[in-house]
DNA sequence: TTATGTGCAAACTCTTTGCATTACC
DNA sequence: GGTAATGCAAAGAGTTTGCACATAA
């Protein structure tokens, strides 16, 4: 890991305790485990791949602690969520910068992609209905370069 | 029933009939029902819903029948499912007009917009990573005008 | 010390599947 | 008459909860 990602890394922990210390909860092993596999991973994962990856490096951990910090990471915004089809929620970790998803429907990899064209767009279609715009998320389903040469 | 919508739903049912005929499946009362049911919903229903509405119109029908037949119609593209939150998938009648999704958080409605101008920036996004779209959803989350008002 | 966090197992919810029976063609 | 569709109940998958024990402050 280089020095960069190693600061990094840090400020997330750092960030993680500061949230779990103002909600005047304890610190806890597991949920920075959770926290350094989502970082490391640096796509979305379920949650049973959260746990077997917290597993492999040697720490105790219960798919119900995977799901219990998920959903405190969530409430805190530390970590979003995307779910399509029938598979279930898969998280990755919240960079700060928001983006959308292409989705390859053939082999499942997702992509990100930003466009402010788009999210100006997106401001001013709800501004119209006297709608108040929180979030929102785009997701393009379709075949990525790699699936479109094997098919 | 006005006149027209009478005329638009024997439309839906003929379509039906078509395409269970192509398949050389057999013509079902339960699926006209469910048909009927999201016809006349025009909005998004879960399968439990569904399942109520139907047997409301004292027909007999089975949940798991409710869920073969979504998952028929929805191969068909004669439905579309959409599914956000924790809440499971809802769906609605496929009217052949693509939209996207505002969706209030606080009470849970559904709005449908549609913006050409999005459509061409995704369909841009996309060709430039070589991606191949092949379907999309938007959907946009806050408060919808009467929420805000009550808040 | 004491409240929170954890792992485990049981409970729950949503969805799918197996099977005997019914309905369509 | 033969095949597909259905309802029911059981099975699955994913997620949540209760509880006794472990751990951080």
């Amino acid at each position: 890991m280089s020095a960069e990602m190693q600061k990094e890394l840090q400020e997330y922990l750092a960030e993680l305790k500061h949230r779990v210390k103002k909600r005047g909860l304890k610190h806890s092993q597991q949920r920075e485990q959770i926290l350094r596999v989502l970082y490391h991973a640096n796509k979305h994962l379920t949650p049973e791949e959260i746990y077997h990856e917290v597993k492999k490096s040697s720490s105790t951990i219960g798919l119900a602690t995977v799901y219990r910090t998920l959903a405190f990471l969530e409430e805190e915004q530390m970590v979003t969520s995307i779910s399509f089809g029938s598979e279930g929620k898969k998280y990755e970790l919240n960079t700060g910068e928001h983006h959308d998803h292409m989705i390859c429907l053939e082999c499942g990899k997702i992509m990100e992609f930003f466009d402010e064209r788009i999210e100006k767009l997106q401001e001013e279609i709800a501004q119209k209905s006297g709608f108040k715009l929180l979030a929102h998320e785009m997701n393009l389903y379709g075949l990525c370069s790699e699936c479109q040469q094997k098919a």
